[in-house]
DNA sequence: GCTTGAATTGAACGAGCGTTCAATTAAACT
DNA sequence: AGTTTAATTGAACGCTCGTTCAATTCAAGC
């Protein structure tokens, strides 16, 4: 087999990262056995202790580079306060819903597996997202104090948001009849209305035309 | 012990049932042993076999009846068709959260466990919860038709409220600053005015005022 | 009090689990 | 070529799994 420069463990690494994230996604953690996840790769059950010393850091370390990407990614596109409260909404609308759709493996990952993480993990994981989260509702609290936003509660509205937007990854194909843009606008209409922002092509305001 | 009249099955049964939905909800399926959950009501292992055939007989009768029983209570207070569009919204959106805030362990259980479906038994599962997508998206539609709502997508809207809705029970607790009530009200805004409801109270249109 | 049938049990089966380790192969370096 | 280090293996350990079954306990009807 032909081989590159430098330590090929990266390779095989990512190929166990990839392999795991596609049967975890599938059947869950715990339906995942070592040695099933080793043939998939072609390697023996054992091999894999030379990249994860337990299953259970391996989980840990695809929920913490899941989120990891999600934050850095977020933080390379995010607008400063200085922007309006509605470009950075539709700004992270837009992030989330193209950052989610070609990752629907991880994304179920970081939803679906979180109560099989030991207690520690959990909380380091969940404190990754409540850094994301807390982003949104910042935008929501900015954007109802200067009045550019509208809503009852930025911390429930933040929530929502997330809620509709990350549900996307559950029915979304990419043979399905609506492509990732078509969904992009779909769904930032959507949040604009929830928080009161008139989209530019989207139906007036009060029914008189 | 104490025992009552007719046969006692019922009740065993009712309390392998709450064992396995409390148990599932919080390790998962395949982390679920039957030996664990057994002990859980006193009961030796063998004696589940009585109950439920195989292991994935009783997640599938444990989602089953989740299913059957929120169709049911839907049923009950769904509004006809001769009654406007937005006042049927509001009673799903009510509606849904009345029936699920309590019922968070089964939630949970039927959006995470749908993987551990054999075939036939997701196929099953998924049909239902189909005819309840089904309902709510032509709510939308005849509001979207009739002019009293307004979206881009009914379809897409449809999941996106039910992602919303249902993303509740994932951080909604009995002892949070939030009760039920404040909930709905919250949830019944954020849903009116996606679909372009101006609700009695929420602010304004137009920023003039 | 005896009979009947349902409810429950403990022991056992075969299989698969996560993990370890001494031994082996493959690659890299000098 | 020889040495060092990384990568991988097969076998094994102890354990737990879902499930079965003959034997037993329990509750009720006669």
């Amino acid at each position: 087999m032909a081989r590159r420069v430098g330590s090929d463990g990266a390779r095989t690494e990512a190929a166990i990262r990839g392999a795991a994230l596609r049967l975890i996604a599938r059947y869950g953690y715990e339906a995942l056995s070592m040695r099933r996840l080793a043939s998939e790769i072609d390697l023996g059950a054992a091999a894999l202790y030379r990249y994860f010393p337990t299953k259970q850091a391996m989980l840990f370390s695809l929920l913490e580079t899941h989120m990891e990407e999600l934050l850095t990614a977020w933080q390379a596109v995010r607008l400063t306060a200085r922007a309006g409260a509605p470009e950075r909404l539709e700004t992270f609308t837009r992030f989330h819903i193209r950052h989610h759709l070609p990752r629907a493996e991880g994304v179920f990952l970081s939803y679906l597996e979180l109560r099989s993480l030991s207690r520690p993990n959990f909380d380091a994981i969940a404190a990754l997202r409540r850094r994301y989260e807390h982003d949104l509702a910042q935008i929501l609290a900015d954007g109802a104090q200067a009045g550019t936003l509208r809503m009852d509660d930025h911390r429930v509205t933040a929530r929502a948001i997330i809620a509709l937007l990350t549900g996307i990854t559950t029915w979304y194909r990419d043979s399905g009849p609506l492509d990732a843009a078509q969904i992009e606008k779909i769904y930032w209409n959507i949040v604009a209305r929830m928080t009161g922002i008139e989209s530019q092509e989207a139906l007036q305001c009060s029914p008189n035309r």
